[in-house]
DNA sequence: ATTTCTTTTGTCTAAAAGACAATAATTTGG
DNA sequence: CCAAATTATTGTCTTTTAGACAAAAGAAAT
């Protein structure tokens, strides 16, 4: 018995809750479909479907085998096109989803490079901090800050995402510049409001975690507009390393308590991941852009 | 073309590394495994194998395709599995992994009420605080702290992974009864050690964390040590409320704070979740065994 | 009760996998 | 370096299995 073939006529039927509709969607007689479907069912066992000529429903545990079954299915095809589309030129449509921020500075002075380099590639670039689903979304490559989320997804971690405090000049001239951890406590703060409320400020002492936040002047999910505030002097702010990296050389924004271990949250795995379906690594407009990624972005800072 | 029949020989000639072997391992003839094979690279229009009369290699390409179809022929055959098994009487061996202390004080005296009702079902239960992966280890389910891992696992939240501090009434008696948030850093603290340090004492007042632990006299990752020194007044200590309900009701310890946001991490979700794959819950001594646990102890508690 | 739509069953045909012998190719051993 | 041995492929036939088509059976709607 060709129990793939079983299996697709099995979840066609499912979704359209018809032998027939199912038939002509594949160009087959209904009997076709019935004959396999009883294979499959006395081959399990078990009956999969109640069909009362007039209605076809599924049982309990036909219920529970589709669902298991069509992503069974899903997988198998993605394997079979990213081997299929393995040995042409990398070309076509790439669909990259990036953090805002992350996208505007690192990420859009990369690409006109890439362009060069893989003309035939058209980038489709979604800018957006909601973690949308590689699997639902037909996105290509992802990045995202954070852990690896998945079994089935790959994730390699493009660099720490380490979080440094930084303030204005103007500010520090006024305000005073912190000498101790403690001291930030007395400061102005600027925080990033994450699902889970405002990110605080922690201070790691011998494995102990002190809460050091600073007196909140503005919060806001808003990395552009935090910013912004930060080079107008309004407080201090615990900023991503490479978010803030033009400003430290241009001394817009000064980088403080160097030898102190501060962070915004106990987890030391944090970092930027580029995430990606394993198979998709075959297919080669993704596999190439992915080279590039790990190529420029992971040697300068790991 | 049966394309599960041309992998199931492709991973075996894969894994042998010889087309006769793979044959005599599925009673066929050496030519039926070569046409086969054949179909398959002709459907993908790729050669996944490099034949050398002598010797069998995988190509790049069949190496990558290789791990993502075994895992799929994996996936599909516990799916049948676990059909062909539904209509069975719940029977035979259920593996159990549950973290130490909550095998010691919540699992094992429902344990006798379930093995009464299911006395076909021999329970071979392992304590552990390592998370053993569901997938390698044939472990049916898993109970353990903190969130879902991945997707294929299905994660049942069985009860909130409340942290409450409590102590002894002979440390209280000599020590005082602390009745801010604030004063526990004067106490005595007895700390348990996870991979990322000991735990410490945050308390959080509008959105903002504060480190308040005490000053440490035990350090130790074993809970019931930790325990055994609660129960002698040698501190005050972080403890989930289930481990710790029968103290409190026998008045050997005390809950502290009650009206105090307390917690040992940032994270609300933290939880005692019931872990399995998702096939396996069409599996009768699988489905019992998660359905008596859901009875027993989210009724009570969530 | 009859019509209509749908699944199943029977029978034949077509396609695809298996069996077996023969061939080609490459490594091993003398 | 050549012969023997092992292994994959190819050719041909047989068997199995899926598809086609007509007819029958069953359930709902008019």
């Amino acid at each position: 018995m060709d129990q793939l073939l079983a299996l697709k006529y099995f979840c066609k039927v499912a979704e359209t809750g018809s032998f027939t509709s199912a038939a002509t969607a594949f160009s087959v007689p209904p009997s076709s479909i019935s004959r396999r479907i009883a294979d499959l069912e006395s081959s399990l066992g078990t009956h999969l479907l109640t069909r009362s000529t007039r209605v076809v429903k599924l049982t309990e545990i036909g219920i529970a085998y589709l669902e298991q079954v069509q992503e069974i299915l899903v997988q198998l095809e993605l394997s079979n096109e990213s081997v299929r589309s393995y040995q042409s030129r990398p070309m076509g449509q790439l669909k990259i989803s990036s953090m805002v921020s992350f996208g505007e500075r690192i990420l859009f002075p990369l690409l006109d490079q890439f362009s060069a380099l893989y003309p035939d590639i058209t980038l489709d670039i979604s800018l957006s901090d909601e973690l949308s689903s590689l699997a639902n979304d037909d996105i290509d490559v992802a990045i995202r800050g954070g852990y690896a989320p998945d079994e089935r997804i790959h994730a390699i971690k493009l660099m720490p995402n380490e979080f440094i405090p930084v303030a204005s000049p103007a500010y520090l001239a006024t305000m005073g510049t912190p000498e101790d951890g403690f001291e930030l406590r007395n400061h102005h703060g600027l925080f990033f409001r994450t699902p889970r409320g405002p990110s605080p400020w922690l201070l790691e002492i011998d494995d102990q975690w002190h809460d050091v936040s600073g007196q909140p002047v503005v919060i806001s999910n808003n990395a552009n507009w935090l910013m912004k505030q930060g080079l107008e002097g309004k407080g201090i702010m615990m900023a991503p390393r490479w978010s803030v990296e033009a400003y430290l050389m241009s001394g817009e924004l000064v980088e403080l308590l160097t030898d102190t271990a501060l962070s915004v949250n106990q987890n030391p795995g944090m970092g930027i991941y580029l995430l990606y379906q394993k198979p998709k690594y075959l297919v080669p407009k993704v596999k190439v852009f992915i080279d590039f990624l790990v190529e420029n972005l992971m040697e300068k800072r790991d």
